[in-house]
DNA sequence: TTTAGCAATCTCTTCGGTTAAGTGCTAATT
DNA sequence: AATTAGCACTTAACCGAAGAGATTGCTAAA
């Protein structure tokens, strides 16, 4: 248990520490502390927070620098997030005022904004029903040996490959193709589809296609791209401000995470509760070590749950990336509503 | 002019900085040439090639390192491509060797083996006719009020987005305006149709749309974006390998760069000769101040000529990434003739 | 319980000295 | 005329000592 007043002192320094990255010394904060005390004292409360492994030194004779632990207590028991400035506001309306002709449109310029924001990285995620079914499947004749796969989810979403094929395949056997994948699948859910299209469907579809790998290849890759969460990346380029010390080997594996669409799903996870902070080694990966994760989910009715995520420094500015995420999270979800309300009625 | 043994000279220095990094001198030089001479004789001829401004000092009392324009008398002259190591071949070929079902995964794979094989950022761009031109437009409806717009020119490019649509249309009306867009635009070059689009198009297709400008936006972006060459990169992170003095600031200039797909054109430039270098500030562009560019152009007969490149440091050993680059070329172009008597005849 | 005072610890910067590598120049040699 | 040996000079890089500054823990007094 903390006593007031080493709740008063943890949430100062890791305030000071946030801001200025200099390890915050006993004097320091005696001087600006509204209570009147003097360092001695704060010392002795230092020591026993540190006991508690809330913060710690970075030699013996250094000011502290809080502990994860230390940040989790903060984020968890001491942090209000900041009142959004006006500036922030108006740029967050502004950049999400415009015309949009696709949801994905909104969610990716949503990543760049809120990188923008914080300047930190960002994610987004569309909103997403639990598990999104196969609604339509097309196969597009481009002429000259050419077909366009597309494949429609009952969640709008649109997935879509081009090939080339060998033989001299006829418009009825593609429409033939067609007629069964709508048939037999429509309307399962994309794992269900995966799954059929291994047991069933290659014996069923030798009755159209002479040599139905190539097909099945592509109608499999098509598939899996679709039932993949994918999200958008924002800032990318601001992982580089603190690569501290310069340690290329930890960006180089930060920046390969962050482009493998599945890893960067198991980093993000479920989506939780409205907002929440993942801080340091409380990742599981390795590369993230240094890094602060706050994630915040945003609902937009019958229409799904979506998630916002932005990637920075252990050492942020928690209560400021709290206010900002929380307000973001909110404008975008009122967007989206404006959005459905328009195409969808 | 240069003597027969100042060549000698410049290539060693150009050699060995290219290798160590480390500035050479004098005595390493008289060591390592073929000829005995003292390394004041060697003494007096680097300073012949400084006063030529081919080699300079780091400070008054160091070793030399080549100038720009040391570097480009040295591939002018001097640098004789390295023959290739088993390795690489094997290495090239097995990753060329899988079946494509596309030609852009064939050039999207080729950057990826070109900057492993070269630890580089690396540049493909696919064989592109002069000028390609408009050969087949599609609408297809994807039910929910969801239309995918697909365009496809007649050197197989395929370009395609979906949009959603306000008011209900019907597939008649969009049956029409495909209708219109291909008896008006096909056969038309790229730039040509852009030209129309602005200019007959829109009052024509008032007799199907109620409110056009929704549509003509789209076919004007796909059209745009179809119009555009497009380079695939691979390699990315290996640019920070040599992020020297981790200075963050060009880094991030490098990489905006590098992800402006016209600013990327600016600098690969027109397809030029076979093989092409270009070094450090030869380049306008003021984030290259420490880059050498290798590109190189491929030709697949009648089906036109495509460009690969490299983008490493200046200090980049030339001998060995020029038998790379041009043998990786000549593999490029086999594999797409391969590829195109399969599925073209 | 708080505080003043103080020794101890540690980082950071500065400074001087040393070493090693390399140059340019001069004078002798080939 | 070209080459070479020799030497003074310059510079970066490394090292250790010294001192400044910040901060801690501890002790003893308030």
């Amino acid at each position: 248990m903390l006593s007031e007043r080493q709740m008063m002192i943890l949430r100062a320094v890791v305030r000071d520490f946030t801001n200025s990255g200099v390890p915050v010394g006993s004097k320091a904060l005696a001087k600006q502390l509204p209570i009147h005390v003097s360092s001695a004292t704060i010392r002795n409360e230092m020591a026993a927070l540190e006991d508690q492994g809330l913060i710690r030194k970075t030699h013996s004779s250094s000011g502290r620098i809080p502990s994860v632990e230390g940040y989790r207590y903060y984020v968890d028991h001491l942090v209000k997030p900041d009142p959004l400035r006006p500036n922030d506001l108006n740029m967050i309306q502004s950049s999400l005022g415009g015309d949009f002709h696709k949801i994905d449109e909104i969610i990716s310029q949503s990543a760049t904004i809120l990188s923008n924001l914080t300047s930190y990285t960002a994610f987004t995620l569309k909103p997403e029903l639990k598990d999104s079914r196969l609604s339509g499947f097309r196969l597009v004749p481009l002429g000259h040996r050419q077909v366009m796969a597309i494949l429609v989810t009952d969640s709008g979403d649109v997935e879509n490959q081009t090939f080339d094929v060998t033989e001299a395949v006829t418009g009825e056997q593609l429409e033939a193709v067609v007629r069964l994948i709508n048939d037999q699948l429509v309307g399962l859910t994309l794992p269900e589809v995966l799954q059929k299209l291994r047991a069933d469907i290659p014996a069923k579809i030798t009755h159209y296609l002479q040599s139905p790998q190539g097909f099945l290849d592509i109608f499999g890759d098509v598939l899996t791209r679709a039932a993949q969460e994918r999200f958008y990346v924002g800032g990318r380029l601001n992982l580089l401000n603190f690569s501290q010390d310069s340690d290329v080997d930890s960006l180089k594996a930060l920046y390969s995470l962050i482009d493998k669409t599945d890893d960067i799903a198991n980093v993000l996870g479920q989506p939780r509760d409205n907002i929440s902070v993942q801080i340091g080694n409380e990742m599981t990966n390795d590369a993230l070590r240094n890094y602060s994760l706050i994630t915040a989910t945003y609902d937009v009715n019958q229409h799904g749950r979506g998630m916002i995520a932005i990637l920075g420094p252990t050492r942020m500015p928690y209560s400021r990336m709290l206010g900002l995420v929380g307000a973001f999270r909110e404008e975008l979800a009122k967007k989206l509503l404006d959005y459905y309300r328009y195409y969808d009625e």
